[in-house]
DNA sequence: TTGAATAATGGTACTATTTACAAAAACTCT
DNA sequence: AGAGTTTTTGTAAATAGTACCATTATTCAA
């Protein structure tokens, strides 16, 4: 932290102040990989740019920090000023810090992500954004500055955490069934899973509260409902229980 | 990232330019966190500052990011110019932005982690270090800035990885027997392991060749020796395979 | 040379978890 | 009523984890 003073060299104060400011002419962003899920596909939240650079293109949600602004609420200021989504939670994900990476000066920025349920949340444009909206992550193609790469981080990310964390009971409605709960998973970490084993694991963790109802107006047998019970996860957390798949 | 243009506000040229510089006044630093292991017991590189601020506080070896500097490269340049120790393998942790976190400018910093073997490193303080040197986990307790605070951090994410990779490996010699690894595991993640479990579950894992040699000069049976195979994990990885534990 | 001390290694019995797959149950639609 | 569909229960086999004990190989002291 101390290019402040360096005894090597005798600078006059002048000079000294001078190469000090050099190391203060960066800027820092913030940009939101905002994951949301619709019942089948896993999709991502995207701004399409409104000024330049890489205007028309299609972003991240991201900005410049404020000088006197914690990065932290800097995401969810700049996610709610250009989609219109009001605070949700954001984790940090990666600090991309090439020299080379924004075209119009020294732009560190630090990545966020979430996942949210889509249906509960309507992207509306602000600020320069010319539009919002939500874009399967298999149609994301290219993307401005190096956003497609931070995409990449952060799938691999989520799907190292919903595997070891029960984030994804959110994004269901409040009553649920195992299938559904079963093609989250299955849409979120691109794999099959054994219907009646994921049942049996599910359950044995003792996280549903199952529910003396069930779906109607399906052409089969209704499947029963089950609600997260956050309470019980708590619980179990402090007796040293781990979520695992 | 487009703070650059604001159609909200209409200013001159000059008002303009001023109100985007004031969004390029950050410095960005980098702190690195280098866990060492002696055989025995979990240590960090940790340097005594010999600059204001914090003068004479410990501290982790950190400093300003060049103005056109990568941050991945400026965490080896600084841990080398500080410490003395060469290219080692640098991973990002936190980027850790709060507005108060320095007391001399607003300065983000982006922590880095590592893991090496202390008897191949010998630190020498460089730069403006008054000191650097190994300290057991257990023996830190102040540091300057918010330092404390990324190596819990560190410490935790560094339990996670090494329960998921073999990155323990490489702080052995060589060659090593099971008693010497089990103890490493056991240092870092300040749990015991059953002697003769912990050798069936890694050997299993194939990971290991034996040698046709044991340890000598002990007063006791002496363990054979064994030697890490990276290309086997290599092979095993592209076939899917998972470590763990 | 023998035996005590020490830690490595191999083995075993038991329990728990995972996997694969089959059968029964419950609903709708024709 | 029966076909179609999906849920739910069940179970057998395979795999993995746990606790613990017996045997082995070495050094050191008597």
């Amino acid at each position: 932290m101390s290019a402040f003073h360096d005894p090597q060299q005798a600078l006059t104060l002048a000079a000294e102040r001078e190469r000090l400011d050099s190391f203060f002419h960066f800027g820092i962003s913030v940009d939101c990989v905002v994951f949301g899920f619709d019942g089948s596909d896993l999709q991502i939240l995207v701004i399409e740019r409104g000024a330049n650079p890489y205007q028309g293109f299609q972003a991240l949600p991201g900005d410049l920090v404020h000088p006197n602004e914690d990065t932290d609420a800097a995401s969810l200021r700049v996610l709610h000023d250009l989609t219109g989504l009001p605070d949700i939670y954001l984790e940090q994900l990666h600090t991309f810090g090439r020299v080379d990476r924004h075209p119009m000066g020294r732009v560190v920025t630090v990545a966020y992500y979430s996942l949210i349920d889509i249906r509960q949340y309507a992207p509306k444009p602000g600020g320069w954004a010319s539009q919002a909206q939500w874009v399967p992550i298999e149609k994301i193609s290219t993307m401005a500055f190096d956003h497609a790469r931070i995409v990449e981080v952060a799938l691999s990310h989520l799907q190292h955490r919903i595997r070891h964390q029960p984030i994804g009971f959110e994004l269901l409605t409040e009553e649920f069934t195992l299938a559904q709960l079963q093609l989250l998973y299955e849409a979120i970490l691109g794999t099959q899973f054994d219907k009646a084993n994921f049942r049996k694991k599910i359950l044995a963790m003792n996280l549903l509260q199952p529910l003396e109802k069930t779906q109607h107006a399906v052409r089969h047998r209704p499947a029963r409902l089950y609600r997260f019970d956050p309470q019980r996860y708590s619980l179990l957390m402090e007796r040293g229980f781990a979520f695992e798949l």
